[in-house]
DNA sequence: CAAAAGAGTTTGGCTCAACTAACAACATTG
DNA sequence: CAATGTTGTTAGTTGAGCCAAACTCTTTTG
C-alpha cells in the first residue's frame, strides 16, 4: 500500500517510540513530533481506517504487520542513510535531520546502490584495520 | 528570502528552459512541469510579486537576479546529486529522479560534505589513470 | 467527593499546491 | 473576414496536513 511521507513519519515514530516504551499513547506521538493532539488523533484514525494501526480499549496504540513493514522499512533507511551521511563527514546531528527528510524519496535502486557501497567501504575499512 | 519547494522547481525550470531556447512563455513551464495553465499562472504572479522573476509586454519570462540565484543553486545541487548517485552506481534515469526530489531538503553541510567527497574521488581517479 | 488535570475527539478554520471550467485576447488560416 | 486555435487569466474546487477552541471521559488529588 502506498502511504504518504506524513503517514510513513507517523509509523516510523511509533516503531521508535516502540522500543523506548511498553505503552504507547496518541500523546506520546504529539510529543516527539510536536503536533497538536487533533492532528494526530485525526491521523490516527486514518490509519487504523487504513489497516496501519490498532489501538486497544486502553488506547494503546499497536503497529499492525503492514504497518510495521513501511515503519521497519523507514527505520532501516533512516539508519543507513545517517550512516552515510556520518561517513562522509557530515555532523551526527545535521545527518539524522538530512535522513529524516530524504528516506521518504529516494529510490529503491538508490538504496540498493547506498548498501553496496557501504558494505564495500566496511570490508575496506576491516582490511585496513587488519593490515595495520 | 525562503522559497517553498515548489517554487524552487519553477525557478529551477526557467533556469533550464533559458539554457534551451531563448524566449520562454507560461507555457513552456506548463509542458515541462506538466502542469496546467491555470496553475502556473498563478505562481508566475506570485514569483513576480517576491521579485523573483519578470515578464514583459510580450509575455516572456524572465529571472531576476534574486531568482537567478536560487535557481542556479538548484541546479548545481541537481547536478552534483545526480553525478553522486551515478557514481554509486545508480542508473542516470533513476539518480536524476532523486536528485530532483532530495535537492530540496539536503542542508548546506551535506552538500558541502558531498563536494568534498566527489573532489576526493576525482583525484584518485585521476591518479589512477596517470598510473596505468 | 468535588475540583482539577490529563487524554482523546469533534468542529471549524487555515495554507499550500494542485485542478477544471469558462472567459478574454490575440494569431492563424480556410 | 469569420472561424478556429493558442495562450493567459479568473473564479471556484479539492485534498493534504496542520492549527485552536471546546467538548467528553477518566483519573488524580486536596
Amino acid at each position: 500500500m502506498a502511504v504518504s511521507e506524513a503517514i510513513e513519519n507517523y509509523l516510523e515514530t511509533i516503531y521508535i517510540l516502540s522500543k523506548q516504551q511498553n505503552e504507547i499513547h496518541a500523546i506520546d506521538i504529539c510529543s516527539y513530533l510536536s503536533y497538536s493532539r487533533p492532528t494526530v488523533s485525526i491521523v490516527l484514525r486514518q490509519m487504523r481506517e487504513h489497516g496501519l494501526v490498532t489501538v486497544n480499549e486502553e488506547n494503546h496504540i499497536f503497529l499492525t504487520e503492514e504497518g510495521l513493514r513501511i515503519a521497519a522499512r523507514m527505520y532501516e533507511r533512516h539508519e543507513l542513510l545517517t550512516n552515510m551521511l556520518t561517513m562522509l563527514g557530515v555532523s551526527r546531528e545535521t545527518a539524522m535531520h538530512d535522513a529524516c527528510k530524504i528516506e521518504h524519496d529516494l529510490s529503491e535502486e538508490t538504496f540498493e546502490a547506498i548498501r553496496r557501497h557501504m558494505q564495500m567501504y566496511a570490508e575496506k575499512y576491516e582490511n585496513h584495520e587488519t593490515k595495520e
